[in-house]
DNA sequence: TTCCATGTTCCGCA
DNA sequence: TTGCGGAACATGGA
């Protein structure tokens, strides 16, 4: 479930297993995944490269490679990393393998490839070209600002959330978190929403999203969350009504009528 | 077999 | 200009 949550979470995993450690070997095995780069070239560049930080900018994670060099990871709908500290670990569908000099490896698996693996310079410029916009994640973005991007989209409030030109990061999933922890309909309308809805809105956000990085933005281990209700029968996890699915902006919304009349 | 899926991009149409 | 619906991408589970 790679939304920004999910991202942060790979952050905080490449961060605690990986810092510092040498690449002896790397083996891209789709090609097809990569972006403006060929096989060979992003081998050789990560070959013999060290992690030197991670970073992360709404969906995409950055991982510094010493040098002015990054490896740059999306995840598409998929995709996820998995560190194994023992030699030969293997996923159902890997796409790139790090494999470490202390025979540590880690994995970028993505079943349906429509993430994308890059080699660039700079995450600032990568950010820019690509047209993000500011990442909203643990008081990145107040308040007044958040306020101002949203009330500037005519459509609903929840393909604004999930704009990620406007806010970088908030995906199908979490959009519907959010609207639900806020009380509102995702077919609201983001520019006729009151201050006071903008306010309950923009702290809903900042829980779930750090809520769920606590939990690791794992759905089994979310309770109070809508994620695992995303289904016929599904309860709403705030007052135990049935949850509703929509059609919004062409994507699934579930939401409680109840609480988000 | 058909429908659906956490993302992004492109096209045509309001 | 903005936004929406639909399709495409690639793959597999229900």
């Amino acid at each position: 479930m790679p939304e920004l949550p999910d991202v942060e979470v790979y952050k905080l995993l490449v961060e605690g297993s990986c810092l510092n450690r040498r690449i002896a070997r790397a083996e891209v095995l789709d090609a097809s995944m990569l972006a403006g780069i060929g096989r060979d070239e992003l081998e050789s560049a990560l070959r013999g490269a060290t992690i030197s930080s991670v970073r992360r900018h709404g969906k995409h994670l950055f991982i510094g490679l010493g040098g002015s060099a990054w490896l740059e990871l999306h995840f598409g709908m998929t995709g996820y990393l998995e560190f194994f500290p023992e030699a030969g670990g293997r996923t159902k569908h890997e796409r790139l393998r790090l494999d470490f000099e202390d025979t540590s490896r880690l994995v970028y698996d993505c079943q349906r490839k429509l993430g994308e693996i890059g080699l660039i310079d700079d995450p600032e410029t990568f950010i820019r070209q690509k047209g993000l916009g500011p990442d909203p994640y643990a008081g990145n973005l107040d308040r007044s600002r958040f306020a101002e991007l949203v009330s500037s989209k005519r459509g609903s409030i929840k393909a604004a959330l999930m704009d990620q030109s406007l806010l970088a990061g908030i995906g199908n999933v979490y959009s519907d978190e959010i609207l639900l922890a806020a009380g509102l309909h995702p077919k609201a309308k983001a520019a006729e929403l009151s201050q006071e809805d903008l306010t309950r809105l923009y702290e809903a956000m900042g829980r779930i999203l750090s809520g769920a990085v606590e939990r690791g933005a794992d759905p089994g281990n979310m309770p109070g969350f809508l994620v695992a209700q995303r289904r016929p029968e599904g309860t709403c996890p705030r007052c135990g009504g049935s949850v509703q699915k929509l059609t919004v902006s062409g994507r699934s919304a579930y939401l409680c009528p109840r609480c988000q009349g």
